[in-house]
DNA sequence: CTTAAATTCGTTCAAATCGTTCATTTCATA
DNA sequence: TATGAAATGAACGATTTGAACGAATTTAAG
């Protein structure tokens, strides 16, 4: 809950002397904040990143009130996704909590989590539901499960700056599935966009009101479900018309099959968290040397 | 709006002890200015110098202009549920999250802040909607916040024990309201139960299955929308049948209006969050394991 | 205007942190 | 293996911080 730490809380939980850590904020390899009276201020996201550019392990990371880790940092992100899976289907929250922790302490960037854990271990078990292998409520009680951890990992990577370009977005409505658009928003926030989730089931009036009310640079879409594709590829149609010029529309979604992107128009689609996450990051390099309109 | 702050919403802001704001103003480190009664008063732009002169990087712009903290009376709390309503239709986190933890750190219970802040909000800003004074992807939004804040509260509670007498539940097919559910597991974890949720548009199938694989000593269903009430009634009666007598049924949500209600059985309806929470601690004190100190 | 609740004041004090020094450990390289 | 540079961790008095308290001031409702 903290946001800030002092230098003997961060010695704690690295197992660690005090005296290093004042010496790294010193040196500034940790990026320090300070008191009025002169005392270090360590902010949490700043440890995180010191701890995944550095070989230092969180040997103790309940001191600072983050969940239990191996120590170990996973190298091998396909053995860490199916153990994520079964624990997703056991709802094993500590489990799923250490493993994606883990995996970002070892400097697997969080795209690749989304997609190689997170997206991987949902279509699993979706298959394994087919088969009746899988339970209805062990995926929607992992939707639960893998919502929080995301919750969690969003609030190790720091707030977004002010003058941050602003990016919304959400899921149409008829879709119920937030967990997608939930995992745009932290990869967003990642390189920098001040990404705002709208969530899911969002009409497309209301997705119109909000563009006009922010203004957004960027505007996504996730698509995991579509009940009517003609009405769908209607009120998108209308949508881009108005705001396609100035807002740069991303989608994404396994409901976009080719037959519907053939019909709509966009800046980007997107198969996958990774590739949103590279259209995002040039377009954030060319609008930082242009300005818009 | 404010142009002049006290210190201890300055404390709030810079995340630092009243005491030590204080301080600062009588070293003059922060210029000051003072009530006839010779209160501080803190001018917004030498707050702003202050930080621009000093190292003090500490500060969350947005969390100026806080709400009362440390009161506990029912004029309290409703001042904190009007500010959490205004902060969820603009979208402001920080603001959000420090209205919810002043509340429980003043020892407000959980179930009274779920039922006072949280549905509150939500409902105010349903009314709103159908004045047409606020956007649907503001509610939207909203559910996606309140979501990450209640995330938060539940790691400020303790894991359940490992002994905890298990409850399971979740929202129906077709009702996509998750927020409640989410509560209801907040509040039973919080006194005791190790509760889980599965989240929302649960098949009754997959209801009987999970109560049939993990035999809880609770089962809560919560119903905000129902769409077809015949089959519901239907489907929540072969429910009932099979595990009623086994399993304490709590039902609860704006759906079920009283004409369902006489056609259906429970061990206990729930208008709100506190009642569940009674008939839960009701239960746990009936079981004899547990005992409250 | 009156009144009671809520907030802030000023003060004290224990605990935490500061900067510094110095002995010890680690590690790359001769 | 030996050696020196660099990093580590412990110790110290001085300073800063945060929590507590009754008393005074502000705020809001009637």
């Amino acid at each position: 809950m903290n946001e800030f730490l002092t230098p003997k809380q961060v010695a704690r939980a690295l197992q660690v002397s005090e005296s290093s850590v004042k010496r790294w904020c010193d040196k500034e390899i940790i990026p320090t904040q300070y008191t009025a009276g002169g005392h270090r201020r360590i902010a949490l996201s700043a440890l995180i990143d010191f701890l995944r550019s550095s070989k230092h392990e969180l040997v103790r990371p309940e001191v600072i009130g983050l969940p239990a880790t191996t120590g170990q940092t996973i190298r091998v992100i396909d053995r860490a996704a199916s153990q994520f899976t079964e624990a997703l289907l056991e709802g094993d929250e500590e489990q799923c909590r250490q493993i994606v922790l883990d995996l970002y302490l070892a400097e697997h960037s969080i795209s690749t989590i989304c997609d190689l854990v997170f997206a991987k271990a949902f279509s699993t078990i979706g298959d394994r539901w087919k088969c009746g292998d899988a339970e209805v409520y062990q995926e929607r009680r992992g939707c639960e499960l893998a919502m929080r951890v995301l919750h969690e990992l969003r609030t190790l990577i720091p707030a977004p700056a002010r003058d941050a370009p602003l990016a919304i977005g959400g899921a149409a409505e008829g879709d119920q599935y937030s967990l997608a658009t939930t995992m745009v928003e932290l990869v967003l926030r990642d390189i920098k966009w001040n990404a705002v989730s709208m969530g899911a089931n969002l009409p497309f009036e209301t997705l119109a009101a909000a563009i006009r009310q922010h203004q957004p640079k960027m505007f996504w879409l996730s698509v995991s479900h579509i009940k009517d594709e003609t009405q769908f590829i209607h009120s998108y149609s209308k949508l881009y018309d108005e705001f396609g010029a100035d807002v740069a529309f991303a989608v994404g979604g396994r409901a976009l099959h080719e037959q519907i992107r053939q019909q709509i128009q966009y800046a980007a689609f997107c198969d996958n968290i990774r590739h949103l996450e590279s259209f995002a990051q040039t377009l954030l390099s060319a609008t930082g040397k242009q300005s818009l309109t």
